[in-house]
DNA sequence: GACTACGCTATCC
DNA sequence: GGATAGCGTAGTC
């Protein structure tokens, strides 16, 4: 008998409120929300919020979480190939084009529909010229993870 | 066909 | 040397 575990929580962070989907325990996506916090959490749940918390407060690295985003195929491939990226460490979208044979702007734009901020590390991935580029939820928020993991690394 | 979280080149100061 | 514009590129809608 295959137990399937499903939960969606709201917790707050010094970047705003999260949204956290779990399903089968694999993390379906994450990405800010203007709901209030919840308050009951199972086990799992509570202990993804606990690592995510302090990796925003400069206090552990981000685990490797088990993720389960939705999207097409090849934004799968660009996902994975995401998730390698070494924690502290960037890559530019033109290395990852190499790796799975595409362009840049496509792999910018798959990074632009990633369900999974932070669990995919899309803040890791950098313009050629060193530039932070962009991110769905601000460049600013971009550097400041960037940073973030220097200091941590 | 239009859009895009890119990259390269040409062409201006 | 910087700034900018234009185009190529690949994937999505």
């Amino acid at each position: 008998m295959i137990k399937i575990q499903r939960s969606t929580i709201v917790f707050k962070t010094i970047l705003g409120n999260f949204l956290l989907k779990i399903y089968n325990n694999k993390i379906k996506s994450l990405y800010p929300t203007n709901y209030e916090p919840s308050i009951l959490v199972d086990k799992r749940s509570a202990y993804i919020v606990k690592n995510i918390k302090n990796y925003l407060n400069n206090k552990s690295k981000i685990k490797n979480f088990t993720s389960d985003p939705k999207g097409t195929n090849f934004e799968k491939k660009v996902w994975n190939e995401i998730k390698k990226i070494n924690f502290g460490d960037t890559m530019s979208y033109s290395e990852i084009a190499n790796k799975i044979k595409s362009s840049p702007r496509a792999v910018g734009n798959a990074c632009a529909n990633n369900p999974c901020l932070l669990i995919i590390p899309c803040h890791r991935v950098i313009n050629l010229n060193g530039n932070t580029g962009n991110y769905v939820i601000g460049s600013e928020i971009k550097k400041f993870l960037l940073n973030l993991e220097k200091n941590l690394k």
